[in-house]
RNA sequence: GCCCGUAUAGCGAAAUGGUAUCGCGCCAGUUUCGUAAACUGGAGAUUGAGGGUUCAAUUCCCUCUACGGGCUCCA
């Protein structure tokens, strides 16, 4: 067993044995170290225990690498920034400024306004203060001197925290002449800080309420070395590559103009091809599932969601209403209500449930202009909506179905990264959200609970993310900038039926009233185009691809038949197009793959004598002289089966 | 809605208190090509909209609109 030495943060040296256990770690630093769960050295480099100290794994040496040492890094960078915003404009305050995912932030009041410039101060300045290497130092008081202190300093933000704190003792972190409240663990010393660079700047509201004061919120990210640093900033521009908003422009897919109005896309000819093949495909497994398509209007009267209850909650989305004949008629924010009309109309018997109604239904939401993000939030959308009715027995059969359809079909189109979401209500903290009782929400929340456990793939619970009328599974997924999205959702309604009055009569002759399951399973079809340019790069299965072949006759002489090869590729539905411009065979293959063509088709003279054609795939795998009639055949093949 | 920022030709960028440069694309001519950019020439801009300061504004200031990053919100 070889030993290491670590370097604990109050310089004193400690051997361990390569593989030994947290806990005989901590034997050997002592309950009041391992209290405060330190990070260590090792030869310069950063070591973090305190991640490991919960789970009384293995005890490893990580470097920041690893996923352990990250957090604390850059929770000790957010304190070396403040420390610099300090040296920089006196008198600023502080709010809370924690690690993130990537990175760290913290939240400044400050009365000036930062600018890009200030950034390249502060970061300046942070190298100056890490140079000097401050030892990070641990104190320990009780809560009431904390407040004290922090009264005295008129930091009233962490007087705040602190006066909601359980705890009797706290702890308070200090290095050279800044002090902040703070659990720890923190680095050694400042010096361990060596590549950092802050990211941007934005507003944010005191404790996230947006009736408290708006703080300034400064990102930023550090790193060991400045490789790492470096590496760092290339993957985040490797990931604006993938923004849906570039791709969807190189590929016209979609475009927003300033006369439509915010939130208001403009779908090209690419996106519409896109838009209307996802439609029918969406539709024909709904048919095949037992859904029945229903067409409804975009507007109807105020009456309607009065009765629904969404007025009371979301009167401030909706477009203001048009006045006609002394009537309101909203833009319909969602499908539901006109759906239920059509289920009063058709059903009165438990016999016929589940019943199954679904639209690719518009909608408009009149959403904060703050809010919009290319075609992942807009303001009209349509909604892959579909509405089950079902007797609560029959919830989790439901459910169970909905989820296996979302998961088979977002393998045919090619969506990988996703996970469940069970959203469930918080009825402590925010009561008023969610109408009904506790009782029949818990009820509701275990038939879902049950339904995702039956799917056998994990998911997370979350509160206070259901919906008014009920808890959800939700689909969720991450853009580019590693921000959490809703795909898609199921939700459990278990208030609005008894509401608008929805009834059919069960198998002892008596009313009863249905459960509705709300189920979109691409959520809307913008925001789900939105998340397949940006999984796949534009690069869709060959039946999803607007184009999908590419005809390129080699010159001019070949031209005629190119246009044969194209006719008949077009008179069997293949959605192919011609390019005989004047340009190299190079410069139109170089067009088609930056178009992400799944197939290129050339042809020459060896193709034109023998009714032949040469592919070139969006991959670049090259077979030549394959017979017209089978590529025909092998790709519709290929379509008709969605692989 | 709030905070910060951005807006220059179809697209991506450059420059300047004295009306704008480049690349791609487009058009014309030459070229007729075997798997990711042939060559030459040309046209194309009331510098997002409105107002103000100034002899002069694309540049400085204000308002609006749209866009971007966050916060809040997301039926």
């Amino acid at each position: 067993m070889s030993l290491i030495k670590l370097t604990l943060p109050d310089g004193k040296a400690l051997q361990v044995e390569k593989g030994s256990t947290v806990l005989q770690a901590i034997e050997k630093i002592g309950t009041r170290l391992a209290q405060a769960a330190l990070s260590a050295s090792l030869d310069g480099k950063l070591v973090d225990l305190s991640t490991k100290l919960e789970k009384d794994a293995s005890f490893k040496v990580h470097t920041f690498a690893t996923i352990e040492g990250k957090e604390t890094y850059w929770h000790s960078t957010s304190h070396l920034m403040a420390y610099a915003i300090q040296e920089l404009f006196p008198g600023v305050k502080f709010g809370t400024g924690p690690a993130i995912e990537e990175g760290f932030y913290y939240d400044v009041d400050c009365s000036k306004s930062f600018t890009p410039e200030d950034l390249i101060k502060i970061e300046e300045k942070m190298k100056e203060l890490a140079k000097q290497n401050f030892p990070v130092k641990r104190i320990e008081m009780r809560r009431g001197e904390a407040i004290k202190f922090f009264d005295k300093r008129n930091d009233h933000y962490k007087v705040e925290i602190l006066s909601e704190l359980d705890e009797d003792m706290v702890s308070l972190y200090e290095e050279g002449k800044f002090i902040d409240l703070c659990t720890g663990p923190h680095v050694s010393s400042t010096g361990k800080i060596v590549a950092v660079k802050l990211l941007n700047i934005s507003g944010s509201y005191w404790r996230g309420d947006a009736k408290n004061k708006q703080l300034q919120r400064i990102y930023g990210i550090s790193f060991p070395t400045q490789k790492e640093l470096d590496e760092y900033l290339k993957l985040r521009e490797e990931r604006e590559q993938r923004d849906h908003r570039r791709i969807g422009k190189e590929m016209k897919i979609f475009t927003f103009n300033e006369d439509v109005g915010m939130g208001l896309p403009l779908w090209l000819p690419n996106g519409e091809q896109l838009f209307h093949t996802l439609q029918e495909y969406m539709r024909r497994e709904e048919e095949m599932a037992g859904y029945h398509y229903v067409r409804t209007p975009v507007i109807s009267k105020g009456k309607m969601y009065e009765r629904t209850g969404h007025i009371p909650y979301y009167a401030e989305s909706m477009y203001a209403p048009i006045e006609i004949e002394g009537e309101n008629y909203y833009l319909r924010p969602m499908n539901c209500p006109h759906h239920h009309a059509i289920f009063s109309e058709l059903v009165q018997s438990y016999k016929q449930l589940p019943y199954r109604i679904a639209e690719a239904g518009s909608v408009y939401r009149y959403e904060l202009s703050g809010t919009m993000n290319g075609i992942i939030r807009t303001r009209g959308f349509t909604q892959n909506d579909a509405h089950t009715y079902v007797t609560m027995n029959q919830v989790a059969d439901e459910v169970v179905r909905v989820l296996e359809m979302n998961m088979r079909i977002y393998e045919k189109v090619g969506l990988k990264n996703y996970w469940f979401r069970l959203s469930l209500p918080d009825f402590e903290g925010h009561p008023e959200k969610y109408s009904g009782n506790v009782e029949r929400w818990e009820a509701a929340a275990n038939e879902l609970r049950k339904a995702a456990q039956r799917i056998g793939k994990d998911f997370i619970e979350t509160k206070d993310e259901a919906a008014f009328y009920g808890p959800k599974i939700d689909i969720q997924s991450k853009n580019i900038r590693g921000k959490e999205e809703t795909i898609a959702t199921v939700q459990l309604d278990i208030m609005v039926p008894k509401r608008v009055g929805l009834n059919y009569t069960d198998e002892n002759d008596k009313p009863a009233i249905p459960v509705v399951i709300h189920r979109a399973i691409l959520g809307s079809y913008e925001r789900f185009i939105a998340f397949l340019l940006e999984q796949t790069m534009g690069k869709f299965p060959t039946w999803l691809s607007p184009i999908q072949v590419k005809v390129l006759p080699l010159s001019e002489k070949f031209r005629e038949y190119g246009e044969k090869v194209w006719m008949e590729m077009r008179k069997n539905g293949i959605r192919a197009e011609l390019d005989s411009t004047d340009q190299t065979l190079n410069y139109r293959i170089r067009n088609a793959q930056l178009e992400k063509v799944p197939y290129m088709v050339i042809v020459g003279e060896k193709e034109a004598e023998a009714k032949t054609v040469s592919i070139r795939t969006r991959e670049g795998k090259q077979e030549n002289g394959m017979p017209l009639e089978k590529f025909i055949s092998d790709i519709l093949n290929e379509i008709k089966n969605k692989e």
